[in-house]
DNA sequence: TTGAAAGCGGTACCAG
DNA sequence: CTGGTACCGCTTTCAA
């Protein structure tokens, strides 16, 4: 076991003046070598790169950022890390490589304070702007009110504050799934919702109830059981519906995970998927394709929503035109959960 | 379709002059009344809270870190966003909550020149230090030899530069994994590694054929397919695997993604997980948990190993003694894809 | 207790 | 083509 003595930190970076002086030039042909050498003598800007290279200078970003008012950086902020968010994370970071900005995840933790945290900083000069993605309540804390960055929400609307979103219809996608198991034949469908204080959840369980009535069945909130965006809380919510005198023959889950549960719930009281009970699932993350069986669920277009999200933030930032509200479509991706029900 | 014109950003933030010029008092003085208030009257104080509060008026973040010469930030620097890095980062964030810091992600999509860039990007003074976090080969370009900024390797060792690191033991750890499947009763084990360019690929594989041997197992390396950390590869080297003329009754995987793979391979043939074909994996990720059979693995301890990352980090931006390599322990957590193997 | 001013490390304008 | 210098927004001596 090394115990390394209070190490020396790296010395003291050297900066503009110190390759100056090295050529006994002033800082602002330095200056322009790197950022403007066509500006310059040819020679002169050699001498300059040599120097540079000789003392290992890196111009100091915070100055640069401090002088010149922007960073280009985006934070993303997010309430929890979770798989769904990959994909949204990828389309970001695509354009904002193509477009020249350092994509940076902020994560919150679902901490409101954080959250303010973080705007503070970008609000504070530290970034250009923030991406806010959100698959929960958000509280923005009114002290920002001042001075909220350049944002864009991501996935969802804002209930309060009226930013810029790309997002999708969740109660358009809820009603694709439930159309789904309507047209396979099914009558009795259960639905297990996410958290109840997640806006998503009680649109999706709204998109339910709406496909349902429209098929001429009424009451369908009878049939919504509350979870949580768990396996655990998706197993424990097929298990209420495994009691019920009357057993429903297929379940639409407000997320892959949940459905993950449920489908352990069915196969632990003997019964199968989807010969028994058919289940879709939502979001179509990458574990509702790694799973066995295979998962039927409802595709949300994070890579294009990510993408489509940072290429917005980028018009807002350059002032350019932009559409406020742009919802992407959704999908049934049918897999191998869902069946038509067997005949009694 | 509400198309947004060039909207107005943000106003001008208020800056410390902005204040001061309010009350017609010095920038010192509000500089003061912000960061040491008892070096003023209070009523003063309490007049330029009042005035910031009603300007709106946040510090400039980029200026303080500028005149500071710090900024309260580390760098994650993450190679890929998986699952496996969840835990991680909330250990570290978890320190860093507790020291003050703020801990951002940067994602280099194993791409060595952006994780330059984000060297640099510390190095030039954005952040205080970066916890590097390694699950490949990794590749840090020269030009930055001469301003390595403050770092720690999380995960693994880095091969060529000797940072500091908080890991764990691969060797070790795959001897444990490939020491129950013997303690079983296996005889006939074999591996399914990881992409070999990645160095714990071949430290697991090592460890596995060492334990081999010392079972009195000799060239386990034949026992050996190469694969990669994806379902998809797990599937197919177990598809090779199944067209032996001798099948093994027991595979050990170098990653929980690959045990996936593999269980499905296992099963497509008609066989069963464990009474067939005992499966471990590596990681215990949260998909080994909630998979169905939960899979047997080897638990690596993330959430510590991001923890004292963190912390070690503070130690030396502190300028503190600190302990240069710490290896952390593993342990199998059995569950429900290894069982003693079928008597013939 | 408060103000004036230097300076953190750059960039860019204005001269020459 | 190059140098001098003001300035970005803030903190911190040094004086008053």
């Amino acid at each position: 076991m090394t115990i390394q003595a209070g190490a020396p930190l790296p010395r003291r970076p050297a900066t503009i003046k110190d390759v100056a002086r090295e050529l006994d030039i002033s800082v602002a042909t330095v200056s322009r070598a790197l950022s403007k050498p066509h500006m310059l003598r040819p020679a002169t800007v050699t001498r300059v790169r040599e120097a540079v290279d000789r003392l290992g200078y890196r111009p100091n970003l915070v100055a640069q950022n401090l002088k010149l008012g922007s960073t280009g950086i985006v934070y993303v902020v997010i309430p929890a890390l979770s798989p769904f968010f990959y994909d949204v994370f990828r389309g970001i970071e695509r354009a904002a490589l193509e477009l020249g900005y350092s994509a940076i995840v902020a994560h919150t933790g679902r901490d409101p304070l954080r959250e303010g945290e973080y705007f503070d900083q970008v609000a504070c000069g530290r970034a250009d702007g923030v991406l806010l993605v959100s698959t929960a309540q958000l509280e923005i804390e009114p002290p920002h009110k001042h001075t909220l960055p350049p944002t864009v929400m991501v996935l969802e609307s804002h209930g309060h504050k009226n930013f810029p979103a790309v997002r999708v219809d969740h109660v358009v996608a809820a009603t694709q799934a439930t159309n789904h198991l309507l047209e396979l034949g099914h009558r009795r469908i259960a639905h297990i919702t996410g958290n109840v204080r997640a806006p998503m959840s009680v649109k999706r369980r709204e998109g339910f109830v709406a496909a349902m009535a429209a098929a001429g069945i009424k009451n369908a909130e009878e049939n919504c059981v509350p979870g949580e965006f768990t396996p655990e809380a998706g197993q424990a919510a097929m298990e209420t519906l495994l009691q019920r005198p009357v057993l429903p023959t297929a379940v639409f889950c407000s997320s892959d995970e949940i459905a993950v549960g449920a489908i352990r719930a069915i196969r632990a009281a003997g019964l199968r998927v989807p010969d028994d009970i058919s289940i879709i699932g939502y979001e179509d993350q990458r574990l509702s394709r790694i799973y066995d069986p295979q998962i039927t669920t409802v595709h949300v277009p994070t890579f294009d929503i990510g993408y489509q999200a940072m290429v917005k933030l980028r018009r807002i930032l350059a002032r350019e035109q932009y559409e406020h509200d742009v919802v992407l479509p959704t999908h049934v991706f049918i897999r191998q959960t869902t069946a038509p029900p067997k005949k009694a």
